[in-house]
DNA sequence: AGCACGCCGACT
DNA sequence: GTCGGCGTGCTC
C-alpha cells in the first residue's frame, strides 16, 4: 500500500492532524521521513499505512526516508497518544519531549560534540623562567580541558603548544556534572525495611505509596527491590527529582549496579543522552537513574519503576506538553504489568488520597534507622522579639552547636513568596471578603489584589480587624542574613546557597562540598531543605516559617508542610542527636502542629477538609487557560468568550496575571469533578473556539497558579 | 508554525 | 510608479 499518514514537524495545535503522502517502498510506524509541506521541506514521523485518499490529486511523494528502523516502538507511540490527550497537546510536541535531542524530528543523526583537551607531550625545549614556573605548576593536572588550561596558564598555552609541551586531543564532550565515587555498602535491613520489601513483593497491587520518614532507609529498600527485578531479567527505572540535589543517592545506586546502569538527566550533552538512550534500547543496561525526561526511555522489558520524592514539583514539566511524570510512569507501569513504587516522606495530597482510598497500596517506614527523630522546638515570635531575622533562642542554639564543632543549617523560607499584608497588632492577614484568601500587595499602584477572583482593593493602610496602622514588613534576603550572622559569629565559616549563588553550572555541588568539608553554617532558601545528608549537622533553624502559610495559592499549606518536614529531616542524621528550631508567629497552626509531631496523617486529614470546602484537588480536577496578547482588553475579551463556551464546568476568572515575553496575560481557572469530562471540554475549546490571534495556552492539573 | 498572497502607506 | 508593512489563509 503506497499511502501513509504522517505527523509533521510543527508542534502547533492547529496542525495536530496527520497528512497523507505517497511512498512506494514499505514504511514502518515511528520512522522519520522528509516530506514537502506548504512550500517547504519538513521532517515527519510515520503514523500508519492507509487507503488511497478520496482526492489523490493533492497527495505528494515522500522525498526521503531518514531512518532504517522506527525511532519509537508501539509502547512509546501509545504513551505519546496518552500524553497528548491528557495534557491537551499536539502529538508532535509529545514526540519531541520523548526523544533525546539527537533524534528529534528536525535532526538527521546524532550530532557528536567534540572539544579540545591538552595532554602532556615529551619536550625538553627551553622555556622562559615564568613559563617554567607555570609548567611545573600545571603539568600534573593534565590532561585537562583546553579552555580550562588557558584560563590557568594565561598567555603561556600557545608557547607550550609550539614547543611541544602540549598536544591537542579531540575528546567527546562529557557532562558537566561530576558525581562522587562511592564504595558499595550493603546495609543490614531493619525489621521495618524487611517488612516493607516483603509487603511490596507479595502484594497483588501494582502501585505503592512508600511513605517513609526522612532517614528511614528508603534507598536500601529501593536497591533491594531493584535487585529482585534484575534477578528476574527485567529492567528498572529509578526516577529522582533533580540529579544535582541527590548526588549521594545516585552514587549509591551506581556503586551497587556498576556497568548495568545508565544515568539520564537534563545537564547531559546531546550525544551523551543519545548514547544512554541507545544503551537502553539495545538492552545493554538494565537500570536507568534519571530525572523526569528519563520516564521516556525505550525499555523493552520493564520490571520495576521507583519514583523517589514523588511530591516534588520538578516532576511536572512547565513547557508544552505540560506533563506530570507520575501520570506517565503509572501508564507505563500498567503497560509493562510491573510494580510502581512512589516514595516520599511528605507525599503529595493526590497520592496519599489515592492510597487512603486503596487505589494505591500504602507502605510505611515510621522509624529512623538507629536514631530518633530530631526534637522540634517552636519559637513563638509573639513572645520573643526578632532582631534582624533572629530570636535570641536561635542565636543561643547556634552558639552552642558551633562550640561543639557541629554544623548548622539555616533556612530562609521564601518559597512562592508573595507580599501579603499582616497586622502587627492582631496578627491577622488581610483577606478577600469574597474568596477568603490572603490578598497580595502590589507596590506599583499601592493596592491589594485577590489572585482568586481578580478583584483589586484600595489599601488604606489600616487593619480591617483592629484598626491598627502597623504591618509586618516581610522581606529579607539571604545575603543580609549572611552579613548579620557573620558579624555575630566572626569565626564561623559560612556558605550561602540561593538562586543567586547557584546560577553557575555545578555551583550547587561545589557549595555543598565546601560546606561539608570546611563549613560551619549553611544559609539558604528552600533548596537546602531537600535531600541533603550531612552527618555533622545537628541544628536546623527555620526563619520566617509562616511566610508560605499565608500565600494565596491553594497548595500553600502543603508546600509549607513539605518544606518544614523535609528541612527537619536534615538534622541529626548520624549518631549525634538533632534539633530543629522553627521561628513562627503561629505555632498553633495545624501545619506547625503536624510538623512538631512528625504527624503527616493529621496534616493530611485537616488539609483534605480545606480542599473539600474550597473545591480544590484532589476533590476536583483543574486546568488553567492563559490568554496572551499585546492588548490586555483583547486578551480579556477572548478569555470571556472562551468562558462562555466552556459548558458544564466551573470557570473562575478571567484575572490578569504577570506579563511574559512582553505580552499581557489573563487566566481562566477551570474545575470539574470528572477528569475525562474536563479533557473533553478543553479539547472542544481547542477545536471549535475562535481565539482570533490571541495566544491560548492550556495547563492541565497545574501545580502553580501564579505563573 | 511559517510561508505566500494581498492590500495599504511613504519613498527613490 | 514600487518597496515593504503585517493581517489572513493554507498546508497532504
Amino acid at each position: 500500500m503506497p499511502f501513509y499518514n504522517v505527523w509533521i514537524e510543527h508542534v502547533a495545535l492547529d496542525l495536530n492532524q496527520t497528512f497523507t503522502y505517497r511512498h512506494d517502498a514499505a514504511l514502518e510506524r515511528g520512522m522519520r521521513v522528509k516530506v514537502p509541506f506548504n512550500h517547504r521541506e519538513l521532517v515527519a514521523i510515520v503514523m500508519e499505512a492507509c487507503e488511497q485518499p478520496d482526492d489523490p490529486s493533492r497527495i505528494k511523494d515522500v522525498i526521503e526516508v531518514l531512518d532504517e528502523q522506527p525511532l519509537l516502538n508501539e509502547e512509546l507511540f501509545g504513551l505519546a497518544a496518552y500524553m497528548a490527550d491528557t495534557y491537551v497537546s499536539s502529538m508532535m510536541s509529545c514526540f519531541k519531549a520523548m526523544l533525546p535531542p539527537a533524534l528529534r524530528p528536525a535532526t538527521r543523526r546524532a550530532s557528536v560534540v567534540y572539544e579540545d583537551w591538552f595532554v602532556a607531550g615529551d619536550s625538553t625545549q627551553p622555556l622562559t623562567k615564568k613559563g617554567q614556573e607555570t609548567w611545573e605548576r600545571l603539568k600534573d593536572a593534565l590532561p585537562m580541558k583546553a579552555s580550562a588550561f588557558r584560563k590557568l596558564a594565561k598567555s603561556h598555552a600557545r608557547s607550550f603548544l609550539e614547543r611541544g609541551y602540549l598536544r591537542v586531543e579531540k575528546r567527546r564532550k562529557e557532562s558537566a556534572l561530576d558525581l562522587p565515587e562511592k564504595e558499595d555498602q550493603t546495609f543490614a535491613l531493619t525489621d521495618e525495611q524487611r517488612d516493607a520489601i516483603a509487603q511490596i513483593s507479595a502484594s497483588s497491587h501494582d502501585v505503592f505509596l512508600l511513605h517513609g520518614v526522612t532517614g528511614s532507609g528508603k534507598t536500601e529498600v529501593f536497591l533491594r527491590l531493584a535487585e529482585q527485578a534484575l534477578s528476574e531479567n527485567r529492567q528498572v527505572l529509578f526516577l529522582v527529582p533533580e540529579i544535582g540535589l541527590t548526588p549521594m543517592m545516585i552514587a549509591r545506586v551506581r556503586s551497587r549496579f556498576r556497568q548495568n546502569i545508565a544515568i539520564y538527566h537534563s545537564q547531559m550533552s546531546a550525544s551523551e543522552k543519545y548514547d544512554q538512550y541507545e544503551k537502553v534500547r539495545t538492552g545493554e543496561v538494565q537500570i536507568v537513574v534519571g530525572t523526569r525526561s528519563a520516564c521516556f526511555m525505550p525499555f523493552s522489558n520493564l520490571g520495576l519503576i521507583l519514583m523517589d520524592e514523588e511530591h516534588d514539583t520538578s516532576y511536572k514539566q512547565d513547557m508544552m506538553p505540560k506533563y506530570h511524570t507520575r501520570d506517565l510512569v503509572l501508564w507505563r507501569g500498567a503497560y509493562h504489568h510491573c510494580k510502581v513504587v512512589l516514595a516520599s516522606a511528605t507525599p503529595s495530597l493526590e497520592s496519599y488520597a489515592r492510597a487512603y482510598r486503596g487505589v494505591f497500596e500504602l507502605v510505611e517506614l515510621k522509624q529512623r534507622i538507629a536514631r530518633t527523630m530530631p526534637a522540634i522546638r517552636m519559637i513563638d515570635l509573639r513572645q520573643e522579639p526578632v532582631v534582624q531575622g533572629f530570636s535570641q533562642s536561635l542565636l543561643d542554639a547556634i552558639a552552642r552547636r558551633l562550640e561543639k564543632k557541629e554544623q548548622v543549617i539555616l533556612l530562609l523560607n521564601r518559597r512562592g513568596y508573595l507580599p501579603v499584608v499582616k497586622c502587627q497588632a492582631c496578627n491577622e492577614v488581610i483577606t478577600c471578603p469574597d474568596c477568603g484568601i490572603a490578598l497580595s500587595y502590589h507596590r506599583s499602584n499601592d493596592s491589594l489584589m485577590c489572585h482568586c477572583c481578580g478583584t483589586v482593593y484600595a489599601f488604606d493602610h489600616t487593619c480591617p480587624h483592629c484598626g491598627s496602622k502597623h504591618f509586618f514588613n516581610h522581606g529579607m534576603g539571604t545575603e543580609k542574613l549572611e552579613q548579620r550572622i557573620q558579624s555575630l559569629f566572626p569565626q564561623a565559616r559560612i556558605v550561602r546557597m540561593d538562586a543567586d549563588s547557584t546560577r553557575k553550572k555545578n555551583a550547587h555541588a561545589r557549595l555543598l562540598e565546601q560546606f561539608e568539608n570546611e563549613g560551619d553554617i549553611l544559609i539558604g532558601t528552600q533548596m537546602v531543605a531537600k535531600g541533603l545528608d550531612f552527618p555533622n549537622v545537628t541544628l536546623v533553624g527555620i526563619l520566617q516559617a509562616d511566610a508560605g502559610l499565608v500565600r494565596s495559592d491553594y497548595r500553600a499549606s502543603e508546600i509549607a508542610y513539605e518544606m518544614l518536614e523535609q528541612a527537619s529531616g536534615r538534622a541529626g542524621r548520624a549518631e549525634k542527636e538533632g534539633e530543629v528550631l522553627i521561628q513562627t508567629f503561629d505555632q498553633d497552626h495545624y501545619v506547625m502542629k503536624s510538623v512538631q509531631n512528625h504527624d503527616y496523617k493529621s496534616f493530611f486529614v485537616r488539609e483534605m477538609q480545606y480542599r473539600h470546602l474550597g473545591s480544590y484537588p484532589p476533590y476536583v480536577y483543574m486546568a488553567t487557560i492563559v490568554f496572551s496578547h499585546d492588548d490586555l482588553e483583547k486578551a480579556e475579551r477572548v478569555a470571556r468568550q472562551a468562558k462562555e463556551r466552556l459548558d458544564g464546568v466551573r470557570v473562575l476568572g478571567p484575572i490578569e496575571i504577570s506579563m511574559r515575553m512582553k505580552k499581557k496575560r489573563v487566566r481562566l481557572l477551570v474545575k470539574d469533578k470528572s477528569q475525562p469530562h474536563l479533557e473533553t471540554v478543553m479539547w472542544d475549546l481547542v477545536h471549535h473556539f475562535d481565539r482570533s490571534n490571541v495566544k491560548m495556552e492550556i495547563n492541565m492539573h497545574p501545580l502553580m497558579l501564579e505563573e
